[in-house]
DNA sequence: CGCGCAAGAAAAATCGATATATTCCGAGAT
DNA sequence: ATCTCGGAATATATCGATTTTTCTTGCGCG
C-alpha cells in the first residue's frame, strides 16, 4: 500500500509535502486534520490515511502560518509588578493550570510600577497578537486594548474588564474580629503602598469594619509602607520585608502604646515582626501581628503568622477561566466582578491582649 | 501636499493600505522601514515620506507576517521546574533584563518534574516557534530542539547547550571551613533530591573538599530531601520549608549527635531550623544551620541565615546574554561552559560549636 | 436523453509581510 | 549606435496554513 517514493522524512514537512506524499490536495488534508464540518463528505478511509500518515511524518503545523490566517495567538499576557514569592506565584498557580488546559501559553510582562511599562508592555503584547490579558495587582483603568482583559485584585470598574476580587470587607472584619477577642484595643495599621489597587480599598474596609464594631482607629498608630522606597532601588527585590521592617522602626520611635498590628500583606508583616524583636518586643506577647494573603513563608516564619487568606490560586484560575471563556466567545456578555471569599487562619504570631500597656 | 483620499483610518492599516496611501509599492514601503541595506538607492525625500506616513497612520507590522517569513519569533522558552521563590524569580530578574533589551518576550512552562512534561514542553514550544531555551535547574540531556539552548544550574555536557554554573567547589569550601574554623566537626548533611541536577554535583563536591580538609563524614548524618514528597502532592507549593522539616525531625529522631548541618537550599534550611526548634533545639546554640542559595526570605527568617550566595540574577542575565547571541549567530562557536563564583554570607545561623556534645 | 444534485476532491484566494527578480530610464563608455 | 551601469522603483514569488470557489463524476429521475 506504501507508495514508491517513501521514507525521506527530508526536510521539515508542511502540509505541501504532506499533501504531495499522499497524493491528495493541501485541502483535504488540512479539512480533515482538523476535523472540520465541511469535510463531511470524506469517506473515513481517505481520513484515516490521511492521519496515519500525519502521525508517522510527524507533521507539525506551522503556528505562523495558522495563526496569521485565525489571527490568534493561542497565548495570553500576564501583566504583573514583579515575580515576588508569594502574590505572584501562588496566583500563577491556578493561572497556569487552567491555560495549559486549554493548549494556552503565556507571556509574561513585569512592570516594576514603571509608567512607561504599564503602558508600553500591554502595546508590545498586542503586537504580538495576545488573545487576552491577565493583570495581577495592577490598575486596569490605564490599559486600552482590543482585547478582553481579567485584572485580579484589581477595582477599575472599567469597560472591557473582568475584576477578580475578595469580599476585603469580610477580610478585615474576620481579622480584627480576631483580634478584638483577644480582648486587643489599641491596634495599629500598615497600609498598603498608594500604587497597589487594594491598598485603598482595603484601608476603606478597615475604617469601616472598625466603625461597625466599634474599634477606634488611632490616626497616630496608621503606618503606610513606603512606594517609592522599592521602585526607586535598582538590583533590590521589590516586595521584600525590609518594605515592612523601616515603617514599622518608625512607629516604635514615636510610641510603644498598641499591643497589636495589622499589616498589610505577609511579608511586611514579616518584616515588622523583624523591627518588634530588634526593638526587644516579643511577637505575640508585646505585640500581635496579623498578616494578609497567606503566602507559603507565613506558616514557616518564627513565629508563624496569623493571617487573612486570600484564596489567591483560586482567583487566578477563576480569573483564567473567565479570560479564555470571553476569548472564545468574544461577544457574549461576561461578568464585571467576581468576589471571592477570605478566610481567616490563626497561627503564632496573635494572642490575648496583655494588660500591660492597656490604655 | 495630502491626497485626496485623507483620513480614513478604517480598520487596519497593513502594508497593502500604506503603500496605496502613499502611492508607492509595498516593497519600497517595507525596504524603507526596515532600513534595509538594499534600499540605499532610495532617496531621502521618499523616505521621509514613508515614514512620516507610518507613524501617521500608526502603522503596525503584523507580527504573524513577519515571523512567517523570517521564522523567527522574538520570544524564547523558559523552562522551569515551578514557579518557586528564591530561585526562579532571582534568576529571572537577570533574564527579563537581557531580554527586554533585545526586545524579546518569553513563554514559562513549569514541567513540576514530570517526565511527560519535561518532553512535552520544549515540543510544544518548538512549535510555538521560539528562537532558544533557557533551561533553569533542569537537566538538559534529555531535551533534544532544533534551537540554542542555554541551562542555568544544569550539568549537562550536552551538544547544543551553553550551561551556566557555579564553582561548587569553592561554594562547598567557604562554606564548610567556615564550619571547621567555628569549631564544628560533626556535620549533619542534607543532599538534595535526585531531580535537580546540582543535587549529586554538590554533594560530590562536599566529599571532595571534606576529604581535602580532613573532614569525616559521617553516613549517619547524611539526610536527603524527598523528591517525590512534593511530586505528588496537588495544590501544594513544590519547594516549601516543609521539605527540609521532613527530613530534619527524621534525623533527630535518630541522634543528636552533631553540631552543625548544611543544607542543600535556604528554604530547606527555614525548615530544618523549624524542626530543630521544635524538638527543642537553639539554632545557632545548639546546632549551627547553613543554606544555599540566599534567597530574599534568607536575611528575613529567624535566625537570618548563614548561606552560600549563589549569583542567581547574574547567571540569570549571562544565560540570556549567550542565548541571544547564539540566537544571533547560529553557526558561530560558542561557549559550552560558563563558571560563576558563589560568596559566604554569615549571618545569625552558625556561631562556635559548643563542646556540649562534641564527640 | 439530459437535468440536477451530491459526493469527492482540487484549484485558487487569502492572511501580511519579506526576498528576489525585473523594469524603466538616462548617463557615460565603446 | 549599441552596450553597460546604476538609480528608483515595481512585479512577483514565497512563507504555510485555512477558506472559498470551482471542477469532475456518477447516479437517480422525469
Amino acid at each position: 500500500m506504501a507508495r514508491g517514493k517513501d521514507g525521506q522524512p527530508s526536510g521539515h514537512v508542511n502540509l505541501r509535502t504532506l499533501a504531495e506524499h499522499l497524493e491528495l490536495s493541501q485541502t483535504t488534508v488540512s479539512l480533515v486534520l482538523n476535523n472540520s464540518p465541511s469535510a463531511k463528505s470524506i469517506p473515513q478511509e481517505t481520513r484515516n490515511r490521511v492521519l496515519e500518515a500525519a502521525t508517522r511524518l510527524n507533521y507539525r503545523p506551522n503556528y505562523f502560518a495558522r495563526s496569521l490566517r485565525q489571527s490568534r495567538s493561542m497565548s495570553v499576557g500576564v501583566l504583573a509588578p514583579d515575580l515576588s514569592e508569594g502574590y505572584f506565584t501562588s496566583v500563577m498557580s491556578g493561572v497556569v493550570q487552567e491555560l495549559t488546559r486549554a493548549h494556552y501559553f503565556y507571556f509574561t510582562a513585569c512592570h516594576d510600577w514603571k509608567q512607561e511599562h504599564i503602558e508600553q508592555y500591554p502595546r508590545m503584547l498586542v503586537e504580538r497578537a495576545v488573545d487576552g490579558f491577565l493583570l495581577l495587582n495592577t490598575p486596569a483603568d490605564q490599559i486600552a486594548v482590543p482585547v478582553p482583559v481579567v485584572a485580579i485584585s484589581a477595582h477599575s470598574p472599567v469597560e472591557n474588564v473582568t475584576n477578580i476580587i475578595l469580599d476585603h470587607h469580610k477580610a478585615v472584619e474576620t481579622a480584627l474580629i480576631h483580634l478584638y477577642e483577644l480582648g486587643h484595643r489599641r491596634i495599629a495599621f500598615m497600609r498598603g503602598p498608594r500604587a497597589i489597587p487594594d491598598s485603598d480599598y482595603r484601608w476603606r474596609s478597615i475604617q469601616q469594619v472598625a466603625g461597625e464594631i466599634g474599634l477606634r482607629i488611632d490616626p497616630s498608630l496608621v503606618i503606610r509602607i513606603d512606594a517609592t522606597a522599592w521602585s526607586t532601588k535598582t538590583g533590590q527585590h521589590p516586595m521584600a520585608p525590609e518594605i515592612g521592617y523601616k515603617p514599622m522602626q518608625a512607629l516604635l520611635e514615636r510610641t510603644r502604646d498598641f499591643t497589636a498590628i495589622f499589616c498589610f500583606n505577609d511579608i511586611s508583616a514579616i518584616g515588622a515582626i523583624r523591627a518588634l524583636r530588634d526593638s526587644g518586643l516579643c511577637v505575640p506577647q508585646d505585640v500581635s501581628v496579623v498578616g494578609f494573603d497567606d503566602i507559603q513563608s507565613a506558616a514557616y516564619s518564627t513565629p508563624s503568622l496569623t493571617t487573612v487568606r486570600q484564596p489567591l490560586a483560586e482567583m487566578g484560575q477563576r480569573g483564567a477561566q473567565v479570560l479564555l471563556e470571553r476569548i472564545a466567545h468574544r461577544e457574549a456578555p461576561y461578568p464585571s466582578e467576581i468576589v471571592t471569599a477570605p478566610e481567616l487562619v490563626v497561627r503564632e504570631s496573635t494572642c490575648p491582649a496583655s494588660t500591660r500597656m492597656a490604655n
